[in-house]
DNA sequence: TTACTAAGACTTTTT
DNA sequence: GTCTTAGTAA
């Protein structure tokens, strides 16, 4: 297995260092790699399966990863850890849930359950809810979980943080006495474990020799710190990342750690794997080109014996509309000579601007999948049926209560719900088990309703889980309560999928190491660690693989269609052919990244991935105005543009020279601020400095220049603020006094020459 | 309690 | 343009 790698790659697979950085561009055989070494690893004796601990950042990578390593190796890789940081520390607490001091049951809260359980907390508490949004609480919250910090311990300034540490620590009573935890409590929680309990972390130190991460550029502080707390002082830590790809700093990923792991360990052992498999030259020449303006990188540069292939096809169109047209066409030939679909990518920056593509797509009956989105356990009717799930394992969870309270509707309305809070706030107890405390009718309902879980409970201790789940969508009501619903189908179709899961999920023989659905005796054989482990109950390990593995992203599989994501969606995915659209000032660098330390950086990065997603053709195209939040507004090409090198690009449409002069605006009368580039760093309404030095346009015997007033029998009067095409097929972009910006087909729009 | 309307937001996102 | 949320009327 080690004779098909090249120099490099074999050098990373065969490390023998305590510690070892895999700068590893795209394209360049990382996963291959990391699952070589793995298996090395095993074959040569070095480790047992059960010695080894590799950890990802999606369940997608982990799933390829264990796939590929059974590819190799003929090994039983059940009880192996393989697993996302989230997989693995649930792993940990589940195993040592009293240490950890957790309920044995605990519930995992995603995002949007934590979200509610803070809009309720601040409900509750009676915080003023406008300065201290939820949202914003949220990120304050989870932000300083990244950081590996607690309320106690957090450093306060002015008495608006003090009262958002307060909150936070609500927050943690709130969580704790409900018996769930959020993602990022998922990592804490098992760092402080760790950290705390000597017998618990010797034990795991001594069981991994050998520690590989993936995306490596991608974790957090927090990560960070498990990681080293596992490795010790003895085993092996094997990192695989790419600075260059590190576009999630937003959501606290600190690129850092990279070279904070290499001063940690001090053993400067960077390999480098530059050799790109993926693309010809004139992709990676101009991802190469592009990235140099960064600084603060560990270097890096890519490479192919592949030949130069195809020039960077660049285009600048007048609209969105425009731009979506020219890529229908565009993808049209390229089927035309024999190109399928899936093998064809359109990259945006933002979600809003997969509408018009779409639109553009649909229009030409091209079929398209679109990636991003809802996935499986998010949608509202599985929510609910978790919901009522959650509350059959466990009472005392109220934010699964309020959500299926009074779904279907039982007469359960606000105010009772108000009365409810109350009473159990005093006495100091759960929703459910207060519902006895409220008087009248309200009260009655919210009792028949507590029985109804009761019941469900009842129930649940004689069937199988599959059962459980159909029975609970039944006697709920939500079966009901989709039969009458005009746009049921969809819904009911899904409720049926959940009980097609439920029965899958009961089949596999251990979850996350722990035995699952049916638990099946005797348990998981020879992972060690099942002498901490007690069996999780079938319905308990269901809900966190709910949780944690919220299902695929993706659009359904199965017909050949164009792929369309955005670029973050795109990462680590790759493409014969692939369209960058919308590649402006003020959309891609995004304007609100301007204002954030290295948010340049970061978008020339994301760009940088983009163009590297692509095999053999690369198209790049930018609108000179585009309809945004109802507005058009319009810009400048980006200025990643400017920074690939001529050589790499052809131009379809001529690039216009300087952009020193252009401004782009939303609204006139106000100065704009400059970057550094002195380019505008926000786009808005006044209409920019025309920048076609046309002449002007003839249609239908009228002339039409840029800075003429036009009147339209609809729109009324305005001026022409710039000109496109020839003939009939001419466009201009119009800024009308009363109706704003409108682009109009001069061929089409009956116009009238003013003053 | 529900259904409708108005107002405001709105970059990227896995677990 | 489209979605979510808050507020109000039936």
């Amino acid at each position: 297995m080690i004779s098909q790698l090249n120099p490099e790659q074999r050098t990373a697979v065969t490390s023998s260092g305590q510690y070892a950085l895999v700068l590893a561009g795209a394209g360049s055989g990382k996963t291959k790699v990391l699952t070589t070494r793995m298996a090395w690893l095993i074959q040569t004796g070095q480790v047992s399966p059960y010695g080894l601990l590799a950890v990802t950042f999606t369940n997608k990578a982990a799933k390829e990863m264990l796939a590929r390593l059974t590819g190799m190796l003929p090994i039983d890789a059940r009880g192996m850890w393989i697993g996302t940081f989230h997989g693995l520390c649930n792993r940990l607490l589940r195993a040592h849930y009293r240490d950890a001091g957790l309920p044995q049951g605990f519930q995992i809260l995603d995002s949007t359950d934590q979200l509610a359980a803070i809009k309720r907390l601040i409900k509750t508490a009676n915080i003023n809810d406008e300065k201290f949004p939820a949202k914003d609480v949220q990120r304050f919250i989870n932000a300083a979980k990244e950081k590996g910090e607690r309320p106690e311990t957090m450093e306060v300034w002015d008495a608006h943080r003090q009262r958002l540490v307060d909150i936070y620590q609500l927050y943690q009573e709130q969580c704790q006495r409900e018996g769930v935890v959020d993602f990022a409590e998922l990592l804490l929680r098992a760092y402080e474990l760790l950290s705390r309990n000597a017998l618990v972390r010797e034990h795991y130190q001594r069981r991994f020799k050998h520690i590989l991460v993936d995306e490596f550029q991608d974790t957090n502080d927090l990560q960070y710190k498990w990681l080293c707390l596992l490795a010790g002082s003895g085993a092996s830590l094997f990192a695989v990342g790419d600075d260059d790809q590190s576009i999630y700093a937003f959501r606290g990923a600190n690129v850092g750690n990279m070279a904070a792991s290499e001063r940690d360990y001090a053993k400067g052992n960077i390999i480098r794997l530059e050799q790109n498999y993926r693309s010809y030259g004139n992709i990676l020449n101009a991802a190469n080109a592009l990235i140099e303006h960064n600084s603060e990188r560990l270097g890096k540069n890519l490479w192919t014996d592949r030949g130069e292939g195809e020039p960077l096809r660049i285009i600048e169109q007048a609209t969105d509309q425009l731009e979506s047209q020219w890529l229908v066409e565009e993808i049209k030939a390229l089927i035309n000579e024999g190109g399928s679909r899936s093998d064809i990518a359109v990259l945006y920056r933002s979600n809003a601007q997969s509408r018009t593509i779409e639109h553009a797509l649909f229009s030409a009956r091209i079929p398209y999948k679109v990636y991003g989105g809802l996935r499986f356990f998010e949608r509202q009717e599985i929510k609910h049926v978790l919901a009522y799930l959650r509350l059959v394992s466990n009472l005392g969870d109220d934010t699964s209560f309020m959500r299926v309270v009074n779904f279907p509707t039982r007469g359960i309305g606000a105010r009772t719900l108000e009365n409810l809070t109350d009473a159990s706030r005093e006495i100091g107890c759960s929703l459910a088990y207060g519902v006895g405390a409220v008087p009248g009718k309200g009260g009655t309902n919210l009792a028949q309703f507590v029985q109804l879980v009761k019941d469900m409970g009842s129930v649940a201790e004689t069937v199988s889980l599959p059962e459980l789940v159909q029975h609970v969508i039944e006697v709920s009501g939500l079966k009901q309560h989709y039969e009458q619903e005009r746009e049921g189908a969809e819904r009911l179709e899904n409720l049926n999928e959940l009980v097609n899961a439920a029965t899958v999920f009961s089949l596999e023989e251990n979850y996350e190491g722990m035995p699952a659905g049916k638990a099946v005796e005797p348990p998981v054989q020879a992972d060690p660690d099942i002498m901490f482990q007690e069996a999780m109950s079938p319905l308990a390990a269901f809900l966190s693989h709910a949780s944690l593995e919220a299902g695929d992203n993706q659009a359904k599989s199965g017909e050949d269609a164009i792929q369309l994501m955005t670029i973050h969606a795109a990462k680590g995915l790759e493409f014969k052919a692939v369209f960058i659209t919308g590649v402006e000032e003020g959309l891609f660098p995004h304007e609100n990244s301007l204002a954030a330390d290295g948010g340049l950086e970061e978008e020339r990065r994301l760009m940088y991935v983009a163009i590297t997603r692509a095999k053999e053709r690369l198209y790049i195209s930018l609108a000179q105005s585009r309809m945004l939040h109802g507005q058009t507004r319009y810009s400048i090409r980006s200025r990643f543009l400017d920074e690939i090198p001529e050589a790499c690009i052809k131009w379809l449409t001529p690039k216009v020279a300087a952009y020193s002069q252009a401004s782009s605006s939303w609204s006139s009368g106000k100065s704009y601020p400059r970057d550094p580039y002195g380019r505008p760093e926000t786009g808005s309404i006044a209409p920019r400095a025309p920048r076609t030095t046309s002449s002007g346009v003839q249609v239908g015997g009228q002339q039409f220049r840029i800075g003429q007033g036009v009147r339209h029998g609809k729109f009324g009067d305005g001026t022409i603020i710039n000109l496109s095409g020839q003939g009939n097929d001419a466009q201009a972009q119009i800024i009308f006094q009363n109706a704003g910006a409108k682009t109009l087909a001069l061929g089409i729009a009956r116009l009238e020459i003013i003053a």
